[in-house]
DNA sequence: AGCATGAATGAACAAACATTCATTCGTGAC
DNA sequence: GTCACGAATGAATGTTTGTTCATTCATGCT
């Protein structure tokens, strides 16, 4: 999947203004002709970006501890340094990854609960359960990179700190939005908060199997279970 | 609980057998009087648990990319190239503290699910909450292990298969005791496979939330929020 | 057109790494 | 007590890694 997406540089997956020497036999090699690599100069936001999506790339190809700059670099189709000159070091460069791929969920949940502020909310339970099982957020390239950083965030403060805000600002609107459906619904004896913290930690259950066992669990059948799961808290609002 | 049980080489936390010249010093350094260390020989099975311990101690402090074989041997109180010695490679000492600690985990659930055969079904829910949050499986340790190899079966086929059969072995020991709970029950519209995987995910994003989020999430509240997951479905077996 | 700026490059470097293996020495058999 | 076996050691090795920086050159301004 990672090549789905490629820019025009998919032939460039070495570096090919390199080496005087090689380069007559590399270029010989080659079926196309050598496609000399222009040096272009874009905008720093844009370089950064390109860097993050290429390291999106090689921790789930290859997994966090096997990622190196060398291939994130190759991945984007720059050089070696540039990682180091946009980014300082290797480290900030996967903070940096950790917290574009956080703040895009974030920002796709918000998008679902503020964006249906007006809706009923059976369809806002139904549009929070469509997005968290959406092909966008359950393609594997994210859940591993998540699950990547969740793994080691037990030794790194940092990322846990990072995980930790953005699973606090999840937590806080699904929770506001239980107290809505049960102060509607009537429902008694349901705690908002707990259910949240359950319901939360019964999708972050989901994408982990979804991720490891794709075998046992796949995105139909983990709809279902979740959808299962509030059914049973709010029956008036699911069928 | 690995290391409640720091055996007597708590002490030779470094390496004091080595470099003649900083020999000296470092004994100088220490209050005890440089403990020179002894070789000792001892049985295959019982190094390599010594070192899988040690492997688990040191994926829990310095994460899964940054364990180092350095590091385990120091850990362990033994030699660089011991490690090697008995389980061939990095590599393959990694997948089989992976596999101990999935294989541990198993053994206790078997144990709770088929040590209690006989008692009541109630007690046995209750008995499966507790162990899935006792001390012993939710202590950081094995939780930053376990979540340390699940980040990384993304990429890594052979722990992905490791954690599948330990997901898989522990899904149909859950899916046989809710079956039973069903029928005893009498409870109408319940799936007990669907049920299973719900209650497993939600027992793994749980763990999830104590390792990344300690602060918002202990294990007491974890405990009631499971319960009240188990409550909804089987509200004549728990109270 | 010519120039100044700094983004981009990639060869070079030192540190860290897993792995090897000649050597040491504890242990059980006789 | 002597010997032979092999577990344990740790210095050495070659590779891989992140980082640096002198150099190149695309770009916008005058």
């Amino acid at each position: 999947m990672v090549r789905c997406l490629y820019g025009v540089d998919s032939v460039g997956n070495e570096q090919t203004n390199l080496a005087t020497s090689s380069r007559s036999i590399r270029s010989e090699i080659r079926d196309q002709p050598a496609a000399a690599k222009k040096r272009e100069v874009r905008p720093r936001s844009e370089r950064r970006q390109q860097l993050i999506d290429a390291t999106i790339r090689c921790i789930a190809e290859h997994g966090l501890s096997d990622t190196t700059l060398q291939q994130v670099t190759r991945e984007a189709g720059l050089s070696q340094g540039i990682a180091n000159l946009h980014f300082q070091s290797k480290e900030n460069l996967l903070a940096e990854t950790l917290r574009y791929v956080t703040a895009e969920y974030n920002r796709g949940l918000l998008e679902v609960l503020d964006g249906m502020a007006d809706q009923d909310l059976s369809s806002v339970l139904e549009a929070l359960l469509a997005f968290q099982l959406s092909r966008g957020v359950t393609q594997r390239q994210k859940m591993a990179v998540w699950f990547a950083f969740y793994g080691e965030s037990g030794a790194r403060p940092l990322y846990q700190q990072i995980c930790s805000s953005s699973d606090r600002q999840s937590e806080r609107k699904v929770e506001a939005l239980f107290s809505a459906v049960i102060a509607e619904g009537g429902y008694r004896q349901l705690d908002a908060r707990e259910l949240a913290t359950g319901y939360l930690a019964l999708i972050d259950g989901l994408w982990l199997g979804l991720l490891v066992t794709p075998r046992e669990l796949n995105k139909r059948r983990a709809l279902g279970v979740a959808r299962a799961f509030l059914r049973q808290a709010f029956p008036q609002h699911l069928t």
